[in-house]
DNA sequence: ATGAAAGCGCTAACAC
DNA sequence: GTGTTAGCGCTTTCAT
């Protein structure tokens, strides 16, 4: 006999073992509706005894949805995801159930594809880092699709996300490095991350800093990218003083490119890197940081999701700097 | 009009709009069976025109199965575990069938809990880094269930896994210790890598070096544990001159304890590490690694499972020493 | 080449 | 309290 050739033991079985209808063991096992005890026993003994398993393809197709949530983040790669994923589990654990991940790259294309995908499996509940201006989202919220994002919002809609504090650890930041007496601050951001480039500005002005533009540089989420942009910013403007590298992948690529160019940290140039990862510490020099919690963003976005559908609400954790060694007195 | 009250465009549907019978549409669109030119167009029409998906659930419920991949990591937070996901998930893309990912932290019961649900999902292609003894995977054959084993095996059976070379990779560190004068080396490993164990045992037998199992030290899969045993390690044994770290988590808590003990690396013990990891560069000093190809274990496992169901081939990829700073002659 | 009809395993009306 | 029945959306014989 071939494993293949195995059949599915389904409710009609265990009614039949039980000696009931097919819809009193799907009662008991769903604990809808009423059964007497006699029978709620007979039943789950008799699914005890057979190893029954229900088909959640029945029970979705029925139901016309999955309960699963779609994660969809830029790169699992990157350790800020990969915590905020591993928040995501946590909740979905709890609440017993799948996690469909897939990563879209930054690219608003595969974005779009994957959101597709997630539609075709019937999907209710996705966790999204969103990339690009939100069109795609469009399709996902007439479907009736419940969407959750995390880290980032999509502008103009007013809907359910959960985020750092960006704008008060981008002040913290700018702060902690106008008071070691830098003005020629540079920002290295994600696309996407435009709360954080407003924050900064903000910030700067504020300080009475003025803004230089060409000391804002954007980059894509990949490593190359980050490099790219570190390195360019660094050799263009020698004259920067302190950088603020708004994600962890950014913060490794300053510290490569500095390296790189014989620039060193702090003595040449302050750093400052959003997102505190275990290496922060172990880098040398160590990293000061704006810790982020990313596992609690990715839980809390979880609970929203599965919780609260409906009641779009957007909830902002807080952040922290944390001085370690990597930035000195303007030189 | 609410947007949950949206009806689903069905195979109905589309039949209706152009005018033939529900098979058409399923045998144009799955591209099975054959149909007139002419038909197909009218059928591609209307579903274009109406903006028709195909519900996997119901495709699925018929097929009776999920095309699905699930994987099962330890931790995702791991860089190594995250970037075998990340492999797994670019071959899952170009095949175009969704990721359902779990956690197991290690624990041989939430392993049969996740394999549970992907039985009641109908997954019937799982890539696992397993845990435990192999127990728990017993319901999931007889439920003929496709799986392909990375990074670790299960002893005993014979099954598809792809791995890195860990023989060679784990002698070819020795080796090098050896080379450097070093006698009193160490091993800290994860609980379900008794193959590096084994590797290391072996590869000081051949050297001549006795071997002293309180200096082979195993750990489960958490920074806390990790930390624990590395720091217990250099505790215990302040005659160890070098120490193989069997994971990049292992060789974090390494750097960590052996700061928090004014050990100096490589003045006062060596450290080789297995995982290449982007801040092995970043680390004061540099860490002397053995690369793994993290992301194509995931992509070989992806493929293995995807096309080559049944026929079970146990890949092993190569790993590559690479030297930078956290060796130095023995004392 | 194409349509009608039979389910896949499950749950929710609806009867009793 | 419990059984019967009608689908959920799809694919796949089986006729035609």
């Amino acid at each position: 006999m071939k494993a293949s050739e195995q059949r599915r033991v389904t409710v009609k079985d265990v009614a039949e073992a039980a000696g009931v209808g097919v819809a009193t063991v799907s009662r008991v096992l769903t604990g809808t509706g009423s059964a007497s005890a006699a029978t709620r026993e007979r039943v789950l003994a008799a699914a005890a005894r057979l190893d029954y398993r229900p088909s959640a393809l029945g029970r979705n197709l029925r139901r016309r949805h999955t309960g699963g949530i779609g994660l969809l983040v830029p790169d699992i790669t990157d350790t800020f995801y990969a915590r905020l994923a591993d928040g995501v589990l946590a909740c979905a654990k709890s609440a017993g159930e799948p996690v469909i991940l897939g990563t879209t790259g930054d690219d608003p294309e595969r974005e779009a594809e994957l959101i597709g995908s997630l539609l075709e499996e019937s999907v209710e509940r996705v966790i999204a880092v969103p990339c690009g201006d939100g069109e795609m989202w469009g399709p996902a919220f007439r479907a009736g699709l419940g969407v959750v994002f995390a880290e980032r919002e999509v502008p103009g809609r007013n809907l359910p996300s959960v985020r750092a504090d960006d704008r008060a650890g981008v002040r913290t930041a700018v702060e902690y490095l106008a008071g070691l007496g830098h003005r020629r601050i540079a920002l290295l951001a994600r696309h996407g991350q435009e709360q954080r480039v407003r924050a900064f500005r903000e910030a700067l002005a504020e300080l009475g800093v003025p803004v230089d533009e060409e000391l804002i540089v954007l980059a894509r989420g990949t490593r190359d990218s980050a490099y790219a942009a570190a390195a360019g910013l660094l050799q263009r403007r020698p004259d920067v003083t302190a950088v603020l590298a708004g994600g962890n992948m950014l913060g490794e690529a300053t510290v490569l490119a500095a390296r790189e160019l014989v620039i060193r940290i702090p003595r040449d140039v302050s750093l400052v890197m959003f997102d505190d990862v275990p290496w922060a510490e172990l880098c040398s020099p160590p990293l000061t940081v704006i810790s982020q919690p990313a596992h609690d963003i990715g839980y809390r976005a979880a609970e929203l999701v599965l919780r609260e559908r409906g009641r779009p609400r957007t909830v902002t954790l807080p952040t922290e700097l944390i001085v370690r060694a990597s930035c000195g007195p303007r030189r």
